[in-house]
DNA sequence: AATAAACTAGACTGGACCGTCTAGTCTAAT
DNA sequence: ATTAGACTAGACGGTCCAGTCTAGTTTATT
Protein backbone atom coordinates (compact mmCIF):
# COMPACT_ATOMS: atom_id res chain seq x y z
CA UNK A 1 0.00 0.00 0.00
CA UNK A 2 1.04 3.39 -0.69
CA UNK A 3 2.22 5.50 2.20
CA UNK A 4 0.68 8.86 1.86
CA UNK A 5 3.26 10.48 4.15
CA UNK A 6 4.22 13.94 3.26
CA UNK A 7 7.52 12.73 2.11
CA UNK A 8 6.37 10.03 -0.20
CA UNK A 9 4.09 13.19 -2.33
CA UNK A 10 7.30 14.86 -2.53
CA UNK A 11 9.32 12.49 -3.94
CA UNK A 12 6.85 11.60 -6.29
CA UNK A 13 7.02 15.51 -7.32
CA UNK A 14 4.90 18.36 -7.61
CA UNK A 15 6.23 21.43 -9.42
CA UNK A 16 7.00 23.58 -6.24
CA UNK A 17 7.86 21.04 -4.29
CA UNK A 18 10.72 19.82 -7.05
CA UNK A 19 11.97 23.55 -6.71
CA UNK A 20 12.37 23.35 -2.69
CA UNK A 21 13.58 19.71 -2.78
CA UNK A 22 16.30 21.78 -5.81
CA UNK A 23 17.14 24.78 -3.39
CA UNK A 24 17.76 21.88 -0.51
CA UNK A 25 20.40 20.14 -2.53
CA UNK A 26 21.73 22.99 -3.68
CA UNK A 27 22.63 24.12 0.09
CA UNK A 28 23.53 20.76 1.30
CA UNK A 29 25.96 20.20 -1.77
CA UNK A 30 27.53 23.95 -0.52
CA UNK A 31 27.86 22.67 3.17
CA UNK A 32 29.03 19.20 2.46
CA UNK A 33 31.33 20.14 -0.15
CA UNK A 34 32.51 22.38 2.10
CA UNK A 35 32.81 20.80 5.80
CA UNK A 36 33.09 17.37 5.09
CA UNK A 37 30.18 15.12 5.91
CA UNK A 38 31.09 15.11 9.64
CA UNK A 39 31.35 18.72 10.65
CA UNK A 40 27.91 19.52 8.52
CA UNK A 41 24.96 20.25 10.52
CA UNK A 42 21.55 19.74 9.50
CA UNK A 43 20.61 23.01 11.11
CA UNK A 44 23.37 24.96 8.36
CA UNK A 45 21.97 23.00 5.80
CA UNK A 46 18.30 24.70 6.53
CA UNK A 47 19.87 28.10 7.01
CA UNK A 48 21.62 27.96 3.46
CA UNK A 49 18.70 26.48 1.73
CA UNK A 50 16.55 29.29 3.73
CA UNK A 51 14.26 26.90 4.70
CA UNK A 52 13.10 25.35 8.23
CA UNK A 53 14.71 22.24 9.38
CA UNK A 54 11.70 20.33 9.35
CA UNK A 55 11.47 21.01 5.55
CA UNK A 56 14.44 18.87 4.91
CA UNK A 57 13.15 16.12 7.10
CA UNK A 58 9.85 15.74 4.69
CA UNK A 59 11.75 15.77 1.79
CA UNK A 60 15.12 13.55 2.62
CA UNK A 61 14.83 10.63 5.52
CA UNK A 62 17.86 11.78 7.10
CA UNK A 63 21.64 13.38 6.93
CA UNK A 64 22.41 10.15 5.07
CA UNK A 65 20.18 9.94 2.55
CA UNK A 66 20.75 14.20 1.75
CA UNK A 67 24.34 13.33 1.57
CA UNK A 68 23.52 10.49 -0.74
CA UNK A 69 21.29 12.23 -2.98
CA UNK A 70 23.76 15.48 -3.46
CA UNK A 71 26.62 13.10 -4.25
CA UNK A 72 24.79 11.26 -6.78
CA UNK A 73 23.52 14.02 -8.32
CA UNK A 74 26.87 16.20 -8.57
CA UNK A 75 28.08 13.03 -10.03
CA UNK A 76 25.48 12.60 -12.30
CA UNK A 77 26.08 16.29 -13.37
CA UNK A 78 30.16 16.83 -13.06
CA UNK A 79 30.86 13.14 -14.82
CA UNK A 80 28.36 13.58 -18.14
CA UNK A 81 31.32 15.15 -20.29
CA UNK A 82 33.39 12.59 -19.36
CA UNK A 83 31.18 9.89 -19.43
CA UNK A 84 30.63 11.20 -23.16
CA UNK A 85 32.12 9.09 -26.01
CA UNK A 86 34.75 12.37 -27.11
CA UNK A 87 34.46 12.85 -31.10
CA UNK A 88 36.67 10.04 -32.95
CA UNK A 89 39.49 11.52 -35.35
CA UNK A 90 42.23 9.48 -37.29
CA UNK A 91 45.00 12.26 -35.83
CA UNK A 92 45.21 10.70 -31.97
CA UNK A 93 46.99 13.93 -31.21
CA UNK A 94 43.81 15.84 -31.73
CA UNK A 95 41.38 13.43 -30.24
CA UNK A 96 43.57 12.48 -27.38
CA UNK A 97 44.24 16.13 -26.35
CA UNK A 98 40.16 16.95 -26.79
CA UNK A 99 39.97 14.20 -24.19
CA UNK A 100 42.41 15.45 -21.80
CA UNK A 101 41.32 18.62 -21.69
CA UNK A 102 37.84 17.87 -21.06
CA UNK A 103 38.72 14.97 -18.10
CA UNK A 104 41.24 17.78 -16.63
CA UNK A 105 38.85 20.75 -16.58
CA UNK A 106 36.73 18.70 -14.46
CA UNK A 107 38.75 17.11 -11.78
CA UNK A 108 40.96 19.41 -11.27
CA UNK A 109 37.94 22.23 -10.72
CA UNK A 110 36.80 23.05 -6.99
CA UNK A 111 33.47 21.29 -7.31
CA UNK A 112 35.09 18.38 -8.48
CA UNK A 113 38.36 17.81 -6.06
CA UNK A 114 35.70 18.80 -3.84
CA UNK A 115 33.53 15.83 -4.37
CA UNK A 116 36.29 13.19 -4.79
CA UNK A 117 37.52 14.42 -1.22
CA UNK A 118 34.54 13.91 0.33
CA UNK A 119 34.34 10.45 -1.44
CA UNK A 120 37.62 9.38 -0.71
CA UNK A 121 36.96 10.82 3.28
CA UNK A 122 33.38 9.21 3.42
CA UNK A 123 34.53 5.51 1.47
CA UNK A 124 34.16 3.78 4.63
CA UNK A 125 30.55 4.65 5.61
CA UNK A 126 29.43 4.90 1.67
CA UNK A 127 30.84 2.63 0.37
CA UNK A 128 28.13 1.99 -2.67
CA UNK A 129 28.65 5.80 -3.31
CA UNK A 130 32.39 5.38 -4.06
CA UNK A 131 31.29 2.50 -6.49
CA UNK A 132 28.87 4.33 -8.35
CA UNK A 133 31.18 7.15 -8.46
CA UNK A 134 34.14 5.15 -9.79
CA UNK A 135 31.85 3.55 -12.21
CA UNK A 136 30.18 6.24 -13.93
CA UNK A 137 33.30 8.54 -13.68
CA UNK A 138 37.20 6.95 -14.20
CA UNK A 139 35.76 3.57 -15.27
CA UNK A 140 33.08 4.59 -18.47
CA UNK A 141 35.88 7.45 -19.38
CA UNK A 142 38.74 4.54 -19.65
CA UNK A 143 36.43 2.56 -21.44
CA UNK A 144 35.30 4.44 -24.08
CA UNK A 145 38.79 6.23 -24.74
CA UNK A 146 39.65 2.51 -25.35
CA UNK A 147 37.18 1.71 -27.58
CA UNK A 148 39.06 4.66 -29.49
CA UNK A 149 42.53 2.96 -29.07
CA UNK A 150 41.50 -0.24 -30.10
CA UNK A 151 40.00 1.86 -33.53
CA UNK A 152 43.31 3.14 -34.10
CA UNK A 153 44.95 -0.03 -33.61
CA UNK A 154 43.02 -1.93 -35.95
CA UNK A 155 43.61 0.89 -38.44
CA UNK A 156 47.14 0.28 -37.83
CA UNK A 157 47.66 4.20 -36.67
CA UNK A 158 48.64 3.28 -32.87
CA UNK A 159 50.04 -0.05 -31.28
CA UNK A 160 47.85 -0.72 -28.80
CA UNK A 161 47.49 -4.44 -27.33
CA UNK A 162 45.83 -3.38 -24.22
CA UNK A 163 43.40 -0.67 -24.80
CA UNK A 164 41.66 -0.69 -21.58
CA UNK A 165 45.13 -0.53 -19.62
CA UNK A 166 46.61 1.81 -22.04
CA UNK A 167 43.36 4.07 -21.92
CA UNK A 168 43.94 4.15 -17.53
CA UNK A 169 47.51 4.62 -18.16
CA UNK A 170 46.64 8.02 -20.29
CA UNK A 171 44.10 8.92 -17.54
CA UNK A 172 46.91 8.01 -14.89
CA UNK A 173 49.05 10.22 -16.79
CA UNK A 174 47.25 13.32 -16.98
CA UNK A 175 46.69 13.32 -13.14
CA UNK A 176 50.25 13.29 -12.60
CA UNK A 177 51.18 15.40 -9.67
CA UNK A 178 48.87 18.14 -9.98
CA UNK A 179 46.02 15.98 -9.09
CA UNK A 180 47.83 14.81 -5.76
CA UNK A 181 48.57 18.02 -5.03
CA UNK A 182 45.14 19.22 -5.16
CA UNK A 183 43.84 16.41 -3.61
CA UNK A 184 46.00 17.53 -0.48
CA UNK A 185 44.73 20.95 -1.27
CA UNK A 186 48.31 22.16 -1.30
CA UNK A 187 47.52 23.99 -4.86
CA UNK A 188 44.51 25.83 -5.77
CA UNK A 189 42.47 25.69 -9.21
CA UNK A 190 45.67 25.54 -11.67
CA UNK A 191 45.84 27.77 -14.65
CA UNK A 192 44.79 26.80 -17.97
CA UNK A 193 48.49 27.40 -19.37
CA UNK A 194 49.69 24.35 -16.40
CA UNK A 195 46.47 22.29 -17.29
CA UNK A 196 47.69 22.54 -21.20
CA UNK A 197 51.42 21.54 -20.36
CA UNK A 198 50.08 18.47 -18.51
CA UNK A 199 48.13 17.65 -21.22
CA UNK A 200 51.26 18.01 -23.89
CA UNK A 201 53.25 15.88 -21.62
CA UNK A 202 50.81 13.17 -21.09
CA UNK A 203 50.08 13.02 -24.50
CA UNK A 204 53.61 13.39 -25.66
CA UNK A 205 54.41 10.29 -23.38
CA UNK A 206 51.30 8.44 -24.29
CA UNK A 207 51.80 8.63 -28.22
CA UNK A 208 55.75 8.27 -27.71
CA UNK A 209 54.78 4.44 -25.77
CA UNK A 210 52.36 3.62 -28.94
CA UNK A 211 54.15 4.38 -31.87
CA UNK A 212 53.96 2.45 -34.70
CA UNK A 213 57.88 1.31 -34.82
CA UNK B 1 61.01 29.50 33.09
CA UNK B 2 60.68 26.39 32.83
CA UNK B 3 57.00 24.45 33.12
CA UNK B 4 57.46 22.09 35.94
CA UNK B 5 54.34 20.23 34.83
CA UNK B 6 53.67 16.47 34.02
CA UNK B 7 53.10 17.08 30.51
CA UNK B 8 56.06 18.60 30.44
CA UNK B 9 58.87 16.24 32.01
CA UNK B 10 56.89 13.49 30.08
CA UNK B 11 57.76 15.73 26.75
CA UNK B 12 61.62 15.27 27.98
CA UNK B 13 60.87 11.57 28.45
CA UNK B 14 62.25 8.96 30.67
CA UNK B 15 62.16 5.52 29.83
CA UNK B 16 58.47 4.12 31.18
CA UNK B 17 57.47 7.02 30.14
CA UNK B 18 58.19 6.84 27.03
CA UNK B 19 56.74 3.46 26.42
CA UNK B 20 53.66 4.60 28.06
CA UNK B 21 54.07 7.47 25.93
CA UNK B 22 54.49 4.72 21.88
CA UNK B 23 51.30 2.71 23.27
CA UNK B 24 49.53 6.11 23.27
CA UNK B 25 50.80 6.88 19.81
CA UNK B 26 50.08 3.43 18.52
CA UNK B 27 46.22 3.14 19.90
CA UNK B 28 45.93 6.24 18.86
CA UNK B 29 47.47 5.44 15.39
CA UNK B 30 45.39 2.68 14.82
CA UNK B 31 42.00 4.34 16.04
CA UNK B 32 42.57 7.59 13.92
CA UNK B 33 43.50 5.56 10.87
CA UNK B 34 40.12 3.63 11.53
CA UNK B 35 37.79 5.76 12.01
CA UNK B 36 39.38 9.34 10.89
CA UNK B 37 39.84 12.13 13.14
CA UNK B 38 36.01 12.79 13.09
CA UNK B 39 34.77 9.83 14.35
CA UNK B 40 37.73 8.88 16.48
CA UNK B 41 37.09 9.44 20.08
CA UNK B 42 39.72 10.06 22.80
CA UNK B 43 37.76 7.35 25.23
CA UNK B 44 38.20 4.78 22.11
CA UNK B 45 42.27 5.69 22.17
CA UNK B 46 42.52 5.44 25.91
CA UNK B 47 40.63 2.36 25.90
CA UNK B 48 42.74 0.44 22.84
CA UNK B 49 45.92 1.99 24.53
CA UNK B 50 45.00 0.05 27.97
CA UNK B 51 45.52 3.66 29.61
CA UNK B 52 43.42 5.93 31.27
CA UNK B 53 42.31 9.18 29.55
CA UNK B 54 43.65 11.67 31.82
CA UNK B 55 46.73 9.83 30.97
CA UNK B 56 46.72 10.46 27.30
CA UNK B 57 46.53 14.29 28.20
CA UNK B 58 49.41 14.36 30.06
CA UNK B 59 51.02 13.12 27.20
CA UNK B 60 49.62 15.13 24.57
CA UNK B 61 47.62 18.53 24.44
CA UNK B 62 44.75 17.43 23.16
CA UNK B 63 42.79 15.71 19.94
CA UNK B 64 44.43 17.68 17.26
CA UNK B 65 47.89 17.33 18.74
CA UNK B 66 47.46 13.61 19.33
CA UNK B 67 46.24 13.70 15.99
CA UNK B 68 49.57 15.85 14.69
CA UNK B 69 51.81 13.26 16.23
CA UNK B 70 50.66 9.99 15.37
CA UNK B 71 50.38 11.49 11.52
CA UNK B 72 54.22 12.97 11.68
CA UNK B 73 55.29 10.04 13.27
CA UNK B 74 53.24 7.49 10.75
CA UNK B 75 55.18 9.73 7.78
CA UNK B 76 58.41 9.93 8.86
CA UNK B 77 58.24 5.99 9.68
CA UNK B 78 56.22 5.26 6.22
CA UNK B 79 58.16 7.09 4.05
CA UNK B 80 61.54 6.61 5.42
CA UNK B 81 62.17 4.07 2.45
CA UNK B 82 60.54 6.02 -0.50
CA UNK B 83 62.41 9.35 0.41
CA UNK B 84 66.52 7.23 0.45
CA UNK B 85 68.14 7.53 -2.78
CA UNK B 86 68.03 4.15 -4.56
CA UNK B 87 71.02 2.06 -5.32
CA UNK B 88 71.59 3.82 -9.00
CA UNK B 89 72.24 1.51 -12.33
CA UNK B 90 73.93 1.96 -15.33
CA UNK B 91 70.30 0.09 -16.77
CA UNK B 92 67.70 2.39 -15.98
CA UNK B 93 65.06 -0.74 -15.99
CA UNK B 94 66.62 -2.44 -13.16
CA UNK B 95 66.57 0.74 -11.57
CA UNK B 96 63.01 1.48 -11.97
CA UNK B 97 61.81 -1.68 -11.32
CA UNK B 98 64.00 -1.17 -7.79
CA UNK B 99 62.52 2.27 -7.36
CA UNK B 100 59.02 1.20 -8.81
CA UNK B 101 58.53 -1.33 -6.24
CA UNK B 102 59.37 0.21 -3.55
CA UNK B 103 57.00 2.46 -3.96
CA UNK B 104 54.09 0.82 -4.34
CA UNK B 105 54.74 -1.53 -2.07
CA UNK B 106 54.66 1.49 0.87
CA UNK B 107 51.53 3.44 -0.67
CA UNK B 108 49.03 0.79 -1.76
CA UNK B 109 49.53 -0.94 1.66
CA UNK B 110 46.71 -0.49 4.01
CA UNK B 111 48.89 1.56 6.07
CA UNK B 112 49.59 3.86 3.59
CA UNK B 113 46.68 4.29 1.94
CA UNK B 114 45.02 5.17 5.35
CA UNK B 115 47.48 7.72 6.03
CA UNK B 116 46.77 9.16 2.56
CA UNK B 117 43.07 9.15 3.05
CA UNK B 118 43.33 11.01 6.96
CA UNK B 119 45.16 13.52 5.00
CA UNK B 120 43.28 13.71 2.54
CA UNK B 121 39.94 14.41 4.65
CA UNK B 122 41.31 16.15 6.84
CA UNK B 123 43.77 18.53 4.94
CA UNK B 124 41.01 21.78 5.53
CA UNK B 125 41.78 21.21 9.24
CA UNK B 126 45.39 20.70 9.23
CA UNK B 127 46.97 22.07 6.29
CA UNK B 128 50.48 22.08 7.27
CA UNK B 129 50.61 18.35 7.54
CA UNK B 130 49.47 17.58 4.24
CA UNK B 131 51.98 19.98 3.26
CA UNK B 132 54.91 18.22 5.57
CA UNK B 133 53.81 14.37 3.97
CA UNK B 134 54.03 15.78 0.38
CA UNK B 135 57.62 17.27 1.13
CA UNK B 136 59.09 14.28 2.64
CA UNK B 137 56.99 11.51 0.26
CA UNK B 138 55.97 12.45 -3.15
CA UNK B 139 57.99 15.92 -3.45
CA UNK B 140 61.51 14.00 -2.20
CA UNK B 141 61.07 11.00 -4.63
CA UNK B 142 60.44 12.62 -7.84
CA UNK B 143 63.59 14.79 -6.25
CA UNK B 144 65.94 11.72 -6.06
CA UNK B 145 64.26 10.23 -9.38
CA UNK B 146 65.06 13.20 -10.91
CA UNK B 147 68.91 13.29 -9.81
CA UNK B 148 68.60 9.07 -11.25
CA UNK B 149 67.31 10.74 -14.40
CA UNK B 150 69.59 13.61 -14.99
CA UNK B 151 72.49 11.66 -14.70
CA UNK B 152 70.96 9.10 -17.07
CA UNK B 153 70.33 11.79 -19.66
CA UNK B 154 74.49 13.03 -19.10
CA UNK B 155 75.49 9.81 -19.70
CA UNK B 156 73.46 9.94 -22.96
CA UNK B 157 71.55 6.52 -21.58
CA UNK B 158 68.29 8.30 -21.91
CA UNK B 159 67.02 11.45 -22.97
CA UNK B 160 65.35 13.20 -20.03
CA UNK B 161 65.03 16.69 -21.13
CA UNK B 162 62.88 17.81 -17.40
CA UNK B 163 64.06 15.59 -15.04
CA UNK B 164 61.51 16.62 -12.08
CA UNK B 165 58.79 16.52 -14.41
CA UNK B 166 59.75 13.11 -16.14
CA UNK B 167 60.40 11.66 -12.65
CA UNK B 168 56.58 13.08 -11.40
CA UNK B 169 55.17 11.45 -14.76
CA UNK B 170 56.99 8.14 -13.68
CA UNK B 171 55.47 8.23 -10.04
CA UNK B 172 52.10 8.99 -11.06
CA UNK B 173 52.01 6.33 -14.20
CA UNK B 174 52.96 3.88 -11.56
CA UNK B 175 49.76 4.92 -9.34
CA UNK B 176 47.61 4.17 -12.34
CA UNK B 177 44.61 2.99 -12.05
CA UNK B 178 45.30 1.01 -8.77
CA UNK B 179 45.74 4.40 -6.06
CA UNK B 180 42.51 5.41 -7.40
CA UNK B 181 40.48 2.35 -6.64
CA UNK B 182 42.58 2.23 -3.54
CA UNK B 183 42.15 5.55 -2.27
CA UNK B 184 37.76 5.19 -2.86
CA UNK B 185 38.69 1.32 -0.64
CA UNK B 186 37.13 -0.62 -3.98
CA UNK B 187 40.04 -2.63 -3.57
CA UNK B 188 42.12 -4.44 -1.31
CA UNK B 189 45.70 -4.79 -1.65
CA UNK B 190 46.59 -5.88 -4.42
CA UNK B 191 48.86 -9.18 -4.64
CA UNK B 192 52.29 -8.83 -5.43
CA UNK B 193 51.16 -10.06 -9.31
CA UNK B 194 49.24 -7.30 -9.73
CA UNK B 195 51.66 -5.18 -8.76
CA UNK B 196 54.59 -6.45 -10.91
CA UNK B 197 52.27 -5.81 -13.80
CA UNK B 198 52.11 -2.37 -12.97
CA UNK B 199 55.76 -1.76 -12.48
CA UNK B 200 56.17 -3.54 -15.82
CA UNK B 201 53.35 -1.34 -17.43
CA UNK B 202 55.26 1.79 -15.99
CA UNK B 203 58.85 1.29 -16.52
CA UNK B 204 57.70 0.44 -20.33
CA UNK B 205 55.75 3.31 -21.12
CA UNK B 206 58.43 5.69 -19.27
CA UNK B 207 61.26 3.78 -21.12
CA UNK B 208 59.42 4.20 -23.90
CA UNK B 209 58.95 7.82 -23.87
CA UNK B 210 62.76 8.69 -22.44
CA UNK B 211 64.45 6.29 -25.59
CA UNK B 212 67.37 7.94 -27.06
CA UNK B 213 66.28 7.54 -30.83
C1' DA C 1 -14.30 32.26 2.31
C1' DA C 2 -13.08 27.72 4.03
C1' DT C 3 -10.17 24.04 4.42
C1' DA C 4 -6.14 21.21 4.05
C1' DA C 5 -1.54 20.78 3.11
C1' DA C 6 3.02 22.84 3.26
C1' DC C 7 6.02 25.57 5.61
C1' DT C 8 8.44 28.34 9.44
C1' DA C 9 10.71 29.35 13.78
C1' DG C 10 12.30 27.60 17.47
C1' DA C 11 12.12 24.66 21.56
C1' DC C 12 13.31 20.17 23.01
C1' DT C 13 15.20 15.25 23.68
C1' DG C 14 18.67 12.14 23.72
C1' DG C 15 23.14 11.02 22.92
C1' DA C 16 28.04 11.61 21.79
C1' DC C 17 32.18 13.49 23.06
C1' DC C 18 36.08 16.77 24.57
C1' DG C 19 38.44 18.09 28.26
C1' DT C 20 38.54 18.52 33.45
C1' DC C 21 38.21 16.96 38.01
C1' DT C 22 38.12 13.87 42.01
C1' DA C 23 39.38 10.24 44.79
C1' DG C 24 41.89 6.59 45.31
C1' DT C 25 45.92 3.21 43.93
C1' DC C 26 50.55 2.05 42.53
C1' DT C 27 55.57 2.80 42.18
C1' DA C 28 59.94 4.35 43.31
C1' DA C 29 63.18 6.92 45.74
C1' DT C 30 64.70 8.68 50.11
C1' DA D 1 57.77 3.84 56.26
C1' DT D 2 57.00 8.04 54.14
C1' DT D 3 56.24 10.89 50.48
C1' DA D 4 55.80 12.68 45.75
C1' DG D 5 54.61 11.88 41.33
C1' DA D 6 52.33 8.91 37.90
C1' DC D 7 48.39 6.39 36.94
C1' DT D 8 43.40 4.58 37.02
C1' DA D 9 38.39 4.59 36.92
C1' DG D 10 34.82 7.09 36.42
C1' DA D 11 31.95 11.11 37.11
C1' DC D 12 30.92 15.61 35.34
C1' DG D 13 30.19 20.16 32.80
C1' DG D 14 29.72 22.10 28.60
C1' DT D 15 28.98 21.94 23.81
C1' DC D 16 27.23 20.32 19.65
C1' DC D 17 24.05 18.04 16.87
C1' DA D 18 20.40 14.66 14.62
C1' DG D 19 15.97 14.23 14.60
C1' DT D 20 11.21 15.28 16.69
C1' DC D 21 7.58 18.17 18.21
C1' DT D 22 4.62 22.31 18.75
C1' DA D 23 2.29 26.23 17.56
C1' DG D 24 1.46 29.42 14.42
C1' DT D 25 1.66 31.21 9.38
C1' DT D 26 1.42 30.90 4.42
C1' DT D 27 -0.24 28.89 0.12
C1' DA D 28 -3.24 26.67 -2.91
C1' DT D 29 -7.39 24.52 -4.07
C1' DT D 30 -12.19 24.27 -4.13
Amino acid sequence: MARSSTAAKHRAGNRAARSKRESILDAATRVFLDCGYGDASMDAVAREAGVAKQTIYSYFDGKDALFEAIVRDKCDQLLEPIGMPEARDNDPETALVRTARRFLDVVLAPEGMALFRALVAECGRFPNLAEAFYRSGPLLAAGNLADYLAELDRKGILKVDDPLRAARLFFALLRGDLYIRRLLDLDSEPKPAEVERAVADAVRVFLAAHARR
